[in-house]
DNA sequence: TTAGGGTTAG
């Protein structure tokens, strides 16, 4: 045990710290006074002092071992003054880890990779790219320990150009078969977004260790087919390499982004089986994939038998009732949070928010929206604004939206005006959404969703030349719809459908099935709404076409292929159509399914004829 | 003496 003493060793700081290096840091005296060890033994031997400083647990006692080391010569040991600055970057304390190591006399790959890693873990980027870039000046090689810590700088950035030149330092030292640097360039390309290099890296792994394999399947699942990525987790499991929680809570998310409940089963059953246990973070991904997955009682059940409760996990049921509509119990869930002396953070607001809205809470919403600073000091962002619009909208309260959004300093975004103009097509009110959509092209006016709104706000309101004009913009910007997807899990298989597809073996009994219905329905007074439609082609050509649109092929297929008394699920990975609302509706009272729709992560149970969310999706 | 992957919204 190391025992403080009333005494004082001065340690000599080593240098004075270069701009702008450490322009933010605080000033580093040239001297620190320290309390002094008398008792301290007079060994030269490094093992000594290594493990005297693995046992220091505050940065007290390291600066005691430093001016210890100082005294005796020590220091000059490149063992005992690496461990010594690894201590210091442990502790935080980048300036006199900064100071030690750039007075160092004898540096080695150690010292690097533990100064460019101390940086890099205290979120210090600038300082970490830096020392990275002082180190290939002085023309020292980059080892397998010191690129994974920049890499994760370029990932975390966003950075791909600054990643691929990384890359090219990787491959000129012949590091690419190392998995620390491996799977961080995977992850970093998968941040990237850049899914098909990341792939091609790991698939030429020649040993891919459990950390590659988790890499790989949470960026097939946030990049590509989240399908994929179970395959991938099949593939794993069959190569012998067996999940740790961390593989198991990327799996999960997995599923979530599916929707996929019998997956979501499958996955629950392996985690049960092989024991893991539920902590905070499984946990809650468990619960957000069972919410996803369309299960809000099954969520329930996880949230329930969690022991250890966060912030996230609170706030990830409240959003789980939020998407199927359960207003009131999502505030339940929000008291019991603050009475467990838990604190709402902003998304916690957000997803509070939102379920007000799904559930036409008008009164509560603004009521926790006005409590958000009040009660809580969390400021509202852009985000809550963007909700508040979207509970006003969907109410038909569109001057009070606007009002709001005008009353705010705040910097406005696309998501913001998107509900606005979302909301303006709901109540038809063209003359508000002409006034917010410039707002909203210039902000991006790469997004072909925004004029296809527009199209179809004017459309609606029979003003084709509008409409025209919008489709000819597209046209001149080259711009294109993200092709809306939409997919259906039957017997364990994803079935997916894209707006006139006809690859699927089932296809014509799909097709035929939906002209059996549209006779079905029309009879019970559905009308198709071609202003769905944007194409310029005749009326006859338009409700082909929005027969073929990719929920209905789905439902269809969802009809033919499970049995009476199931309930279908589907989910869309963009919002449903006004038109493919009113088909399930009439298809639900007329085949007596229950009918349940996942689009934007929000759920519509039809029923009946009836939806849960009413005429507002 | 130094290293990696996981949770909520949008």
């Amino acid at each position: 045990m190391l025992k403080l003493k009333n005494q004082t060793f001065l340690v000599p700081n080593h240098g004075i710290l270069r701009l702008p290096l450490f322009s933010t840091a605080a000033a580093v005296t040239n001297t620190t006074a320290v309390p002094a060890q008398p008792h301290f033994p007079r060994t030269l031997d490094p093992k000594f002092y290594v493990n005297v400083l693995l046992c220091s647990r505050n940065i007290f006692h390291i600066r005691q071992v430093h001016a210890q080391v100082t005294a005796n010569g020590m220091l000059q040991n490149l063992t005992v003054a690496n461990k010594l600055l690894y201590m210091y970057t442990q502790q935080r304390v980048l300036g006199e880890a900064y100071a030690l190591f750039s007075g160092m006399e004898e540096k080695d790959a150690v010292s690097w990779s533990v100064m460019v890693g101390g940086f890099v873990k205290a979120g210090d980027y600038t300082n970490g790219f830096a020392t990275f870039r002082e180190l290939i000046r002085g023309g020292v090689s980059p080892d397998n320990y010191t690129l994974p810590f920049v890499i994760r700088v370029c990932r975390d950035l966003m950075d791909l150009q600054m990643g691929k030149l990384v890359h090219g330092i990787v491959l000129k030292h012949g590091l690419v078969s190392d998995n620390f640097v491996c799977a961080a360039l995977v992850d970093m390309y998968a941040k990237c977004r850049v899914i098909d290099d990341a792939r091609q890296l790991f698939d030429n792994m020649q040993s891919r260790d459990l950390v590659s394999w988790t890499v790989m399947i949470g960026a097939c699942a946030e990049c590509r087919n989240a399908d994929e990525a179970l395959v991938l987790f099949d593939r794993m499991v069959d190569e012998g390499v067996l999940p740790d929680k961390v593989a198991m809570a990327t799996v999960v998310n997995a599923c979530a982004k599916l929707g996929a409940m019998h997956k979501a089963r499958l996955v629950d059953d392996y985690i049960c089986r092989n024991k893991f246990s539920l902590d905070v973070i499984l946990g809650t991904a468990m619960i957000d994939m069972y919410a996803k997955c369309g299960c809000v009682d099954s969520a329930r059940e996880i949230f329930d038998r969690m022991h250890v409760k966060n912030v996230i996990t609170w706030s990830a049921m409240i959003a789980a009732y939020g998407y199927h509509g359960h207003g009131r119990k999502a505030i339940d869930i929000f008291e019991m949070m603050l009475s467990s002396g838990v604190s709402p953070n902003a998304i916690t607001f957000i997803s509070l928010l939102y379920a007000c809205s799904h559930s036409g809470l008008i009164e509560e919403g603004l009521r926790f929206f006005s409590s958000m600073w009040d009660e809580y000091a969390v400021r509202a962002d852009v985000k809550h604004y963007t909700c508040m619009v979207d509970l006003l909208g969907r109410a038909g309260k569109l001057d009070e939206a606007l009002k709001l959004v005008e009353s705010t300093a705040l910097e406005k975004d696309e998501g913001l005006w998107g509900a606005f103009l979302g909301a303006c097509r709901i109540h038809g009110n063209v003359d508000l959404a002409k006034k917010v959509v410039n707002s909203l092209l210039e902000l991006q006016p790469e997004n072909a969703g925004h004029y296809v709104l527009l199209s179809n706000i004017y459309a609606r309101e029979g003003r084709w030349k509008d409409m025209s004009k919008m489709r000819d913009l597209m046209t001149q910007r080259k711009l294109k719809k993200i092709p809306g997807l939409t997919w259906i899990e039957v017997d364990n298989k994803i079935h997916q459908f894209s707006v006139g597809d006809r690859s699927h073996p089932w296809s014509e009994k799909i097709y035929a099935m939906i002209k059996s219905l549209n006779e079905k329905l029309e009879l019970a007074g559905y009308v198709p709404d071609t202003n769905f439609v944007l194409h310029d082609v005749d009326e006859e050509v338009k409700l082909g076409m929005l027969s073929s649109h990719s929920e209905k092929l789905a439902i269809a297929f969802g009809l033919l292929a499970t049995a009476d008394g199931t309930p279908i699920r589907i989910t869309k990975n963009l919002r449903v159509c006004g038109d493919c609302h009113s088909f399930i509706k009439f298809v639900s009272a007329i085949t007596q399914r229950v009918i349940i729709v996942r689009d934007a992560n929000r759920f519509h149970h039809f029923k009946e004829g009836a939806c849960s969310c009413g005429d507002y999706w």
